[in-house]
DNA sequence: CGAGGTTATCGACTCAGAGTCGAAAACTAG
DNA sequence: CTAGTTTTCGACTCTGAGTCGATAACCTCG
């Protein structure tokens, strides 16, 4: 049971790792995560251990990866894993606790047995999914203006992403609506951005690509 | 451990199921599977399993769909199920034991466990991977011409596709090329299908959708 | 209160992926 | 050689999406 929990801050992705106390790897870092109990769901278990780390309300999405089974993933012991993404929305600012804290995902520090490959699976999930569907959702504040939602966009994503875009094609697919405000910015002025929002924070795939045709 | 094989026979798509002799569930239809062995990956796991109900060597394609884990999944015993996506190519007729057969998928009988729900899973997971993958490579046979790949990933889409866009697309890719080759057709006469291969046999997605702006 | 600076938004243009349709090509059987 | 059959191709269109420059709306300072 593994956890790849994601959140932007300080305008990079980042991701919550653990300094392990124990050996093996004693001094590295780690996913959060724990052992599955008897009878328990898998989800229900990486809730478990991740209310040990953050309030588990921040949590705005959380979806299965995949599991690990590599027998020399984990030295001495045979241990699968099963890996879940988890996203935190910006602005929040989790209580964890002190040997817990945030890495950017393009500066990890070494990490035990193989989470570093387990990170990697989540982010290319990630990125995926920020194509087709509203995941946005829950790595986007409240409310928002343009401009910071293309900003989290690119720090999700990794390169630089056009708000014109982003507009276009988010509320065409529906994904997001005005709420009539509008924010001003710095102390610099400028013209306010209009606020907008998701439209739901629940997961919602957009047309899985009915390629070749789909049925006229 | 559990496998959802497919295959496109008699022109729809097909999965491999089982006969339970025993119960629970005696007499209802499950996926192929089996326990996992300590120290086993589970690759290796599945594809043992796999082992006694087909030639390993016909599936084209394997791939982890998921972990299920829900307590209620198996009455009396708590157990989790990691399952595989299985693809064997078209025109291979694999032996088969007695109490194993192919079943269309769209007219399923009563399956055991959650097993119908994972095959709806692996089904999905096939139709989104034909969009942005030559994955078509692990149901088509060797060499085809574009009316026989169009049937195949017509049964596997489960709608009719347009064998023009689809040759267009898959070449565009370089999923696919032509071998020079020409086939008659049947005893009607008609002007002779160019023969078509995979360029590779392995899984290549096609650029992972660079929304929003590729980098320039 | 207006000028200049700053930021957000919009519209018009373009390009490429992809669906439609009908005509042309290449064969068989009589 | 003709009629029938099947595949393939080309031209048109539609829509999603990237580019760019113009415009709108606000600030602060003189």
């Amino acid at each position: 049971m593994l956890a790849v929990v994601f959140q932007v801050r300080k305008r990079v992705l980042q991701v919550l790792l653990w300094e392990r106390a124990r050996e093996p790897f004693r001094g590295a870092w780690s996913l959060p995560g724990g052992a599955l109990e008897p009878g328990e769901t898998l989800e229900a278990s990486i809730l478990r251990h991740l209310a040990t780390k953050v309030d588990v309300r921040e949590v705005a999405h959380l979806e299965q990866l995949a599991t690990w089974s590599d027998p020399e993933r984990h030295p001495g012991r045979w241990e699968l894993a099963t890996a879940y993404l988890g996203l935190v929305p910006l602005g929040i600012d989790p209580d964890v606790p002190a040997d817990t804290c945030w890495h950017p995902v393009d500066e990890l520090p070494p990490l035990a047995f193989d989470h570093r490959e387990i990170v990697e699976a989540g982010r290319e999930r990630l990125r995926g999914k920020l194509s087709y569907s509203n995941i946005g959702f829950a790595l986007a504040p409240e409310t928002f203006t343009l401009a910071e939602l293309t900003a989290v966009y690119g720090a999700a994503l990794g390169y630089e992403v056009s708000a014109t875009n982003l507009k276009r094609v988010l509320l065409r697919r529906g994904a997001i609506e005005a709420t009539g405000e509008r924010r001003a910015h710095g102390p610099a002025g400028g013209r306010p951005a209009e606020v907008f929002r998701f439209r739901t924070r629940r997961l919602e795939v957009t047309d899985p690509f009915a390629v070749f045709r789909p049925p006229h």
